[in-house]
DNA sequence: CACTGATCTCAACGTCTGTTGAAAACGAGT
DNA sequence: ACTCGTTTTCAACAGACGTTGAGATCAGTG
């Protein structure tokens, strides 16, 4: 975390990859504290660097947010593929790309600082729902076959949300250390019930 | 939010109730904005008093955090009573009873608080975390025949978690507007496979 | 070599934070 | 009426925060 030599001023060689240290650092502190735990200071702190230079890269702390929050996969790429094959195991195809994911990233996904965030900090909310709905959400419920199809989507993001507080922040036991395979087929049959089965109480 | 004559100094007859105003504002700040997000001084401000009032009740943000937190519920009562009549229905009841309790209290739901907090401060996520377990999730657990009754307590709280922060927090807008009725159908149906169907993959 | 523009640090600002010590105002017991 | 203990405010602390402006240092261009 320390990319350059440290203490001496003014600039060092070319593009020195200071910019993109600060936003893996930016990443990693918003991911672990949120928006408001993470501080410019620690952040800056961390790449190695003067506070005063995230300011003058970003002007501000949301705009560093934002553009640290950048998602590294694409949506519109990746949903068509796991939707593609059709509606039948879905399900699973999404629970096993998510817990894939999230134990690929570990504590540097940036959704779990989306997620520390929105929780506290409104602004975070407003922008995690529209990101969550536009790229994601919306791309699902349209190759929904069955009723209220953006209902099911909400549905399954209910449940996928659940599964990143309860087994990432909350780390409650027994869900941590499950077995994945076990974990995908529990998780993937409720995501499909949540798409295709019908909707009627009880 | 001013329960007693502003400005004047010094004593006010008896037990004033300024405590349970201070409790009762803490609550809702919390609640709002997580242990982060409140500060002492607008707790302070909410219930009509000087900072320095709270810090004389409860020495530190801290423990004032804590005794704001104080279950309203008891789950030692309430529990049982939901898992008294078996297993069959036991999903649905429990969610009934969790989204009555959500709709209800609304935004001053202690619940709120809890996830706001323990989801960007690692303190209160222990603390979240040893609540569920020990008041909550070994009770359901102790109710469960099947196998692996601890695990599936957890796979419960994943979903009840995600339904809160979905529909509470990050509020989707069709989960939020839909129908009490069709969600307890259809999270209590998850709840219950949860609690009753194998576990094995797939 | 001088100029320019980007990169980077320093020192400070104003504000907000949790917390503290002292004193003021008051009810109640004697 | 005097004292005692509780309740409450006041004024200030030290630290952290986001942010700013000025200036130092260097790579590249002419």
């Amino acid at each position: 975390m320390e990319p350059t030599g440290a203490g001496r001023r003014g600039r060092r060689p070319g593009d020195s990859g200071t910019r993109a240290a600060i936003l893996d650092a930016a990443r990693a502190r918003f991911a672990g504290e949120g928006f408001r735990g993470a501080t410019v200071r620690a952040i800056a702190g961390d790449a190695g660097v003067d506070p005063a230079l995230v300011m003058h890269y970003f002007g501000t702390k949301q705009a560093l947010f934002v553009a640290a929050m950048e998602f590294p996969l694409d949506p519109a790429q990746v949903v068509p593929h796991l939707v593609g094959p059709g509606i039948d195991g879905l399900g699973e195809r999404l629970v096993r790309f998510l817990i894939g994911v999230i134990d690929e990233l570990g504590e540097a996904n940036p959704m779990l600082g989306l997620v520390r965030s929105a929780v506290s900090h409104p602004d975070a909310a407003r922008m995690m729902r529209e990101f969550l709905g536009e790229a994601i959400l919306d791309r699902v419920a349209a190759a929904i076959e069955a009723d209220r199809p953006r209902l099911r989507a909400d549905l399954c993001a209910s449940q996928i949300v659940g599964i990143l507080v309860a087994r990432q922040i909350l780390a409650l036991p027994e869900l941590a250390a499950a077995d994945r395979e076990l974990l995908i087929g529990v998780y993937g049959a409720t995501i499909q019930r949540y798409l295709t089965a019908p909707l009627g109480p009880s």
